[in-house]
DNA sequence: ACCACTTAGTTCGAAATCGCACCAAAAGGA
DNA sequence: TCCTTTTGGTGCGATTTCGAACTAAGTGGT
């Protein structure tokens, strides 16, 4: 007879925040030098949401304060990845673009982790992740939902 | 007819990813200021693992560099949570204890937690949690086993 | 016993995160 | 239009993370 326990959600959010360090050892192992997981993913982000994004759209979406996206993009403009140019529609914003060689390193990248997850299929079978994938994304749903504004 | 996709990772670690983001916030939201995650992850540990642990020993267990662990102590000593005091059997190393307050803190960071997961549980069904529990530890063991030595 | 090697911990410096305060531009009401 | 408020972005400083280099102490081979 199973029991409304609210221990579970202490010990999947322990669970769910080994396996996010070890993803990102995972992500910055493979990204250049001076590269950390925040670049890539704002590089993600520009590729499949929205070339041209402003700052502010994507500090909102990555839910970090506008201080932090500033300086990622401070560091992927310095590595040639981004051009941030002013807004024409909106003097006190600018837009963010991706570079060639943003688009490429994105790219390369994907593709290099692909093969790294080829390789963890080997030993994980992919279906209990297909499986738990709804659950994970609807709490975070709801958690994105519940945080005090 | 199901294929093995590597892809899935990719988008089970980014829902993992805002996860851990959105519960770290939970968490420090419930901390006293000057307190973040890594000061409770630390008094957690001590208290359900093992008082008296050596700084080393727990700077492996969650795999981060012991100069972060060495900083951490301080910020946990600062706040009298902790005691950190020389090893008798080896001149190199020390033994943490938890203080009376550092325990106190920790049940009472529990009890709130506690409050707030159940509030969470009305809106997200817990067996869900319980169903995904085992594969995210089984994701999480393959994961450390598979990190490069 | 000696000496090379390993191990625990700290110091230091670089980079990252982020709150606070600020500026410039936009929005909106009177 | 004028003036207040809001919004996008940055500069600054405090804290965190973490690698490199160092010290002190233990280990082990000879």
């Amino acid at each position: 007879m199973p029991e409304q326990n609210p221990a579970v959600f202490f010990e999947v959010f322990n669970e769910i925040g080994i396996i996010e360090q070890l993803s990102r050892a995972v992500l910055e192992a493979r990204l250049p030098d001076g590269l950390i997981a925040p670049h890539f993913t704002v590089l993600n982000h520009l590729c499949r949401v929205a070339d041209g994004r402003t700052p502010i759209d994507m500090a909102r979406a990555f839910q970090v304060p506008k201080t932090s996206m500033t300086h990622t993009l401070k560091g992927l403009e310095a590595h040639g990845l981004v051009e941030v140019r002013p807004n024409p529609e909106d003097g006190r914003s600018k837009r963010v673009w991706l570079t060639d060689a943003g688009r490429d390193l994105r790219s390369q990248t994907i593709v290099a982790l692909g093969e790294e997850f080829a390789r963890m299929a080997a030993d994980f079978d992919t279906e209990r992740l297909l499986a738990i994938r709804p659950v994970l994304t609807d709490l975070r749903i709801m958690m994105d939902a519940a945080r005090d504004p």
